[in-house]
Parts: structure tokens; sequence; C-alpha cells
DNA sequence: AGCACCGTGTCACACGGTTGTCATAATTTC
DNA sequence: GAAATTATGACAACCGTGTGACACGGTGCT
């Protein structure tokens, strides 16, 4: 599992960190962890420019500085809060005092969070990951159960009518993708993008390779003809 | 997690109810007759704003409207179910209809119980109280038995046939988890959110240690193989 | 206090499974 | 038969997991 990047469905997202900050020096190592972590760092040191990057990137976590030049941190959780667009932003409040009452104000401004300078990495880089964790949209999924096949994400196992089918990660991807998208023909392409994501490089060749490996642990079960060649065209899972 | 969640005490707080009904009138109601006994109640129209509720408040308990304009209720149960996240959150189903048919569809799509409209205050919230009681004490102080073990919370032992097991703390929690969490593939992060907490910042690769002390705990019995490892996604524990 | 002990979290290393790629064989199409 | 396309087998690199060791902080004991 890639801890730096927030995965959705198969399709690996990097998620964008809004720094908001006016200490150059503290902007500047927060940039440098977030990134560290595989994260996309934005940076503002004032409120204007805070609302520009988050109207030009739309960030998924924002780290809030609690004291600001003209506006205080404060005031813009509240604004963001306010606002149809980025209320959902999650925010973590960035707090010099390790004054308990900073902290109940941070909360109650809208802040998911909040850390207290001096802070370690580690911690600052958890509880981003935490406050993420928590925002990632929850896509449910289903039992899929197609041409006598049972494949159940929620325990990772798949069944043919009482044989145990055993497969590898990338092999239980492509089964589950062609299970939820049958009698359809799909280019290695389209299959590389949906399965293998978009922003990975693979040769073409290679769904070959992993079509004739899902066919290996099918064939046991008598189920291997499931997926079907579509010469010119590319694969296809049909119950026919 | 700042948000205190009401269950992991064992003691009830304040639980959240999260009311699902299209029909203003009526949700209106029911969230009166919910804040009227004490609970906090959220509202959502239609199945997103649901899913962005539980996602942001993880309610405890749903009340969920056969009917809704998009999505329909039994969907959203369905996929309350599949998700490791949501499928402890008790449902109950309102229908307008007597209809036994959606009784037994209701209880079948994963509905802890229904109850039809029109129906009385103090009916409703019998129910929510009955339901209640039956799953927020999932986690503390009920003896567990799964796959050959015992395990008893309140004298913190746990057996199997026979054979006395001692455990430390966290992995004595982790098992626990585990048996009332069976056949479902947890990642590492998620059983550090279920079983470690929320606010917990620990390395991924420390549940490793603790599956593999855990394992080794169980060895002796020879049940060690109940925990199995599901390659790419995380831990399962499974009978078969 | 000093001590040993226990539970815990982290790391480094080893091992085996998985994965992507290639060369080659087999198959289909014209 | 030749060309194009796909199946197969083999292989090396990589990644994920298992494992042992160690450091740290807490607890109870002498």
């Amino acid at each position: 599992m890639l801890a730096t990047s927030s995965r959705n469905l198969g399709v690996i997202v990097q998620a964008k960190i809004l720094i908001v900050e006016d200490e150059p020096a503290i902007a500047e190592l927060l940039a440098f962890n977030v990134m560290q972590a595989g994260f996309i760092a934005l940076r503002a040191e004032d409120a204007p420019s805070a609302w520009q990057q988050i109207r030009d990137h739309s960030p998924d976590l924002i780290l809030l500085d609690w004291m600001l030049p003209e506006t205080s941190g404060v005031v813009i959780a509240k604004q963001l809060r306010a606002d149809a667009r980025t209320c959902d932003i999650p925010i973590i409040m960035l707090t010099a005092r390790g004054d308990e009452r900073d902290k109940i104000l941070g909360l109650e401004s809208g802040a998911d969070d909040y850390i207290t300078k001096p802070f370690s990495p580690r911690e600052l880089m958890a509880r981003i990951r935490a406050v993420l964790r928590r925002h990632i949209p929850i896509m449910p999924d289903e039992n899929v159960s197609a041409g006598g096949l049972e494949l159940s994400p929620v325990t990772h196992r798949v069944t043919a009518k009482g044989h145990s089918i055993e497969l590898g990660p990338t092999e239980f991807r492509l089964l589950q993708f062609f299970m939820t998208h049958t009698e359809r023909v799909y280019s290695r392409t389209q299959l590389l993008d949906q399965v293998w994501g978009t922003q990975v490089f693979v040769e073409e060749r290679t769904v070959d390779v992993h079509i004739r490996r899902l066919r290996a642990a099918l064939e046991p079960a008598g189920m291997d003809n499931l997926i079907q060649t579509v010469r010119g065209s590319g694969y296809r899972f049909s119950t026919t």
C-alpha cells in the first residue's frame, strides 16, 4: 500500500495540500515534509493568496497557521466553512502556543485537527494522513456474481461452485473489473486504464500475460472459458 | 478523532442518529423525537448527502427511509453493509406500506429492524433503544467465540479447546476485533484505526509485528492459521 | 534508588510471491 | 504460405511480508 497517496477504486490520486504560513522557514519545512511524503505542496503566505490557491487548485487539505499577518487563521477557517464550495476541505491548524484555549477556538472555528509548533515531521504526516483518511469518499464495493463465479471484495475471496480460487492482487482486480463489466469487449489500453490506473505505464502485451494467469487460476474450476479473446479488439467476460 | 465517537468507551455519551428521509415533514418529526430522547440528530434527504454525513460524523444508528428519490433505501443499506467502515452501523428501515414483503426485503438487505409509517414516537424510540442496546456493546464485555477460540473480555482470558492462551493487551484487543469481525479483510490502516485508535500514530508495519505475536501465541493450540494474510490487502480472521 | 522484567514500536534483513518484459511457439486471417 | 495477432514459458527485478533483534518507557520488586 502506498502510504503516501490516497487510493480509491484502484486509481491512485495524489492529494494536494495547501500550506498557509507566513514564516518562510516554517513554510519551507512543511513543504519539504509534505512533498517527501508524496503529496503535492501548494503554498500561500497570506489570506488573499490562500484564496487564490484554493480557487485555482482546490486542495484536498489545508495546513493553516494560527497567526497570520492580516487575517487570522481562525477567520480563514470560518470563511472556508461558510462557503459551500470549500466547507468540505479538511483543515489542520498550526499553533505556536501549546495553549488549551487555542485548541478549543481552533476546533470551534471548524478545524479538523490541530498541531502545536514545534512538531515532529512524523506526527504532522500522521495527522495529515489520518484526516485525509477520514475524508476519502466512501465507495461501496459490493459482492459480484456472474457466470457462476462469486467475488467478494470485502473478504477478498473468489469462489466458483464450491471451488475456492486463489488470485494475485492484479488478477483479482482484473476479474473484478470484468465481472462488473460483462459482455463487453475491452481493448488492452482500456484494461490498463481501468485496472492498472491511468498513471501507470505498462507494456500493452502485459495484459495478455495477466489474462493468461487469470485463466490458469480459473481453469481448475472449468471456468476459464469465461474470459474470451476477441481477436484484433481485446478481451471480454462473457457467460455464453 | 476530535468528534468523540459515542462508542468505543462502552459508555453511551450521546448516540448520533442519522435520519435519511426526503419528506421534510417526516424528517422534522423524526428529528424532533430523536432529539427529545436525548440523541443527536443528523439529517440527509438523499443518498449522496447521507454518505457525506456518514463519512463526516459516523453515526451510531441510521433511520433509513424505504422510498427515496434517487437511490432506494435498500440499495443504501446494502452498500453500507458492504463497506468495512460502515457495516457495523445498525439500520432501522422506515416503510410506508405495512407490506410483509417489504419487511422481508428490508431485513434481507441488512436492516436490523423496521418500522411502518405511521408510527408512534414511543414505538420508534423503543426500537431505537433496543437496536442501540444490541449494537453498542460489540466491543465491550461480551464473550466471543469463533473458530474454536473463546474470548472473554471481563476475565481477559482466551482459551482454545482446553489450551489457555496468554496475550498481551494489544494482541488481546487485536484478536477481539478479529473475532467480532470475521471473514473480512482489513488493511493495516483500518486495523490501526480500529484497534489502536485514530489518534495514535504508529507505523503501518507495526501491525505485522503484532500479527506475528498473535500468531505465535495461537500456534501452540494449532490455531495460528485463523489469522490469514491477504497479500496486498491486509489480514483476515477466517475459520476456513 | 537501582534492578529486572514486560509490553511496545521500530528497524534491518531475508525470503518468497508477484509483476512486467521478452523470446518463441501457436493460432488466426488473408 | 505469409503476415498479423495472440498464447505460452521463462526470467529478473521488484515489492510485500515474515522474522529476529533492539531500544525505549513503564512497573513492580528488592
